[in-house]
DNA sequence: CTTTTCACAGTCGCGCGGATGGGA
DNA sequence: TCCCATCCGCGCGACTGTGAAAAG
């Protein structure tokens, strides 16, 4: 076997090496860093993890820090950019291409055959709270770091397949500098400002505290990064390993890394095919102190549960709902839900929470509500990922008429076990498919009501055509809407044809700073009686919608 | 002017201790 | 009456984004 790093775009896996789709050469012309895989070695982190020493950590939180020391990977982060986005430099900067790198190769169409056989020999990583990352990717995520740390949301969750379910793996999270920008918020959308700082010494390795174990183990059920902590605390990576140091507006890309080991945790030093590097771009994050885009903040308030106090509506949407549920409800506590040893087997609706949007479609009242995705965009690509799920992360955004509906089934077809399992990779046992049943929210029922937040009229009705980056290109648009399954729960009125040119100026006006005056938009406050009346419309589609939303998740 | 830090309020689970109820 | 298990309420701590102040 060779080590092999993979981009994945969140289902079916880009995998480098012997017949790398093209993808795989943009990034290495681009970079060039970005995977040591390609030229058949192994990579520089864990060349160095393997020489730092070889036991690994033995389990347990508290020997985190022995893990992530054995994984220190200070030598490759901050010299290394994961850089996956074929262009020019120039290009990349600001453009779609760092939002969705691996859109060159989805227009094309697969990157990947499965292997004669089906079952990929390497096994196969799925992020499990895609259509989260998503609705966060759109908006390009950001992520809050502190002296003290923050923990990451969306976090990262994987479901692993194919694993030799009797060998011993350690598995961990590595962050890296995902280009060489720095990066500042400026009239409403991100910018590169100079050079990253590739000098930034520090933790940038989490390993996951039940490592090693076994492949069964970790094919079991999701593997949650949920503890994982970010920092801008240069100090913490030496008393605190479950923190991952970052700076400040710099990009950065979550890589997933399963290393076979011994059952003592000890590495075979003379084997690197018993590395794997998993990446998934939607996972790219730009790390900040305070939030730039109210968007993002917005998302986090909505899907965070530690953020639940923010919810200014929070009774009316929840209330209700609690009373109402039609299936014993778990707690709702994210505490409750981290993937610990002893709660490991049950269900965790703070992962379904990631999984899939609990909130009535109506509260997404900006992107996911305006942005043009039509019937027919968003249809075919369902209808081909049931019917073709290996490729249905990377179907072309070509349309195809005849599909005309968001088709509820086909959502639920998505993130079922089968469909997530491609390849004929064995199915897990998934027990946190979804949150469908725990949310049949009746406040569906009285879903005019949210539409009146504040903050929702006030962002929507900016009209400035002035675009934040990576939404501005038609194709990207395009495949940033066909990959948006988790948030696409909003019809468009089919009128809407152009996806950017919605998708832009929604965005420029979501994008609007809440505490800094961004430096353009002159009109930002002079909403306007369209915007408004266009909300009231949307409301009321959102309203229709939000009934076959609640259907969708009542009938499972 | 931009970025970072800090205190704050809000939510919620955990853990502790007391109250309660059933059985020996 | 005692012992044990269960339930309940309270306080603490973890966690969140906010917004003002401080720092650069």
């Amino acid at each position: 076997m060779q080590l092999g790093e993979q981009l994945l775009p969140g289902g079916p896996f880009y995998r480098s090496g012997a017949g790398s789709p093209p993808l795989d050469k943009g990034a290495k012309k681009l970079g060039g860093a970005m995977l040591e895989a390609e030229a058949g070695q192994a990579p520089g982190a864990f060349a160095g993890a393997k020489t730092d020493g070889r036991k690994g950590a033995a389990g347990g939180e508290e020997e985190l820090g022995a893990g992530a020391a054995r994984y220190s990977l200070d030598g490759l982060s901050p010299e290394r950019y994961y850089l996956p986005s074929p262009g020019p430099p120039g290009a990349e900067l600001g453009a779609p291409c760092s939002l969705f790198p691996y859109s060159a190769a989805a227009q094309h169409g697969p990157v990947y055959q499965a292997p004669a056989g089906g079952r990929y020999p390497y096994g196969s990583v799925f992020l499990c709270n895609r259509p989260l990352w998503l609705k966060f990717h759109r908006h390009q995520t950001e992520m809050i770091i502190t002296k003290q740390g923050r923990r990451m949301f969306p976090f990262l969750s994987f479901n692993i397949t194919g694993l030799n379910s009797t060998a011993h793996y350690n598995v961990f999270v590595e962050v890296v500098l995902a280009d060489p920008n720095h990066w500042r918020f400026q009239g409403g959308k991100w910018v590169t400002c100079g050079k990253a700082d590739n000098n930034m010494q520090g933790n940038k390795v989490y390993v996951h505290p039940e490592s090693p174990n076994t492949g069964a183990h970790w094919m079991r059920q999701e593997i949650s990064f949920g503890k994982l902590k970010l920092t801008n605390n240069k100090g913490a990576n030496n008393n605190n390993a479950q923190m991952i140091v970052l700076q400040s507006l710099h990009k950065y890309q979550p890589r997933l890394h399963i290393v076979e080991v011994t059952e003592d945790g000890v590495e075979d030093l003379n084997d690197s095919s018993k590395t794997q590097t998993f990446i998934f771009p939607e996972t790219q994050f730009i790390a900040v102190t305070a939030y730039q885009n109210t968007d993002i903040t917005q998302l986090k308030i909505d899907h965070n549960p530690f953020a639940k106090g923010f919810r200014d509506n929070y009774d009316s949407m929840y209330t209700a709902s609690e009373n109402d549920r039609l299936t014993p409800s778990p707690t709702d506590s994210p505490r409750s839900h981290q993937i610990v040893p002893g709660a490991r087997y049950s269900v965790q609706p703070f992962f379904q929470e990631q999984f899939v949007n609990n909130l009535p479609p109506a509260r997404f009242y900006n992107g996911e509500r305006t942005v043009p995705q039509t019937n027919g965009l968003l249809s075919p690509q369902q209808n081909e990922e049931v019917a073709n799920p290996p490729q249905r992360w990377f179907v072309t955004p070509v349309q195809q008429p005849g599909a005309n509906k968001l088709d509820m089934n086909s959502y639920e077809a998505e993130y079922s076990p089968s469909t997530l399992l491609p390849y004929g990779i064995k199915s897990l046992p998934l027990q946190t498919s979804h949150a469908l049943g725990y949310y049949p929210d009746p406040t569906f029922s009285s879903m005019a009501g949210w539409g009146s937040r504040a903050s929702y009229q006030r962002k929507v009705t900016w009209t400035s055509r002035t675009s934040p980056s990576g939404f501005s290109e038609d194709q990207l648009s395009k495949e940033k809407v066909k990959e948006e399954i988790g948030s696409s729960w909003i019809e468009t009125p089919p009128s809407i044809k152009s996806l950017d040119s919605n998708d832009s100026g929604v965005y420029t006006g979501a994008c609007k700073r809440r505490r800094l005056s961004p430096s353009t938009s002159s009109n930002e406050n002079s909403p306007t009686m369209k915007c408004e009346d266009i909300n009231a419309e949307d409301y009321g589609k959102d309203t229709s919608k939000g009934m076959g939303y609640y259907a969708f998740y009542t009938s499972s």
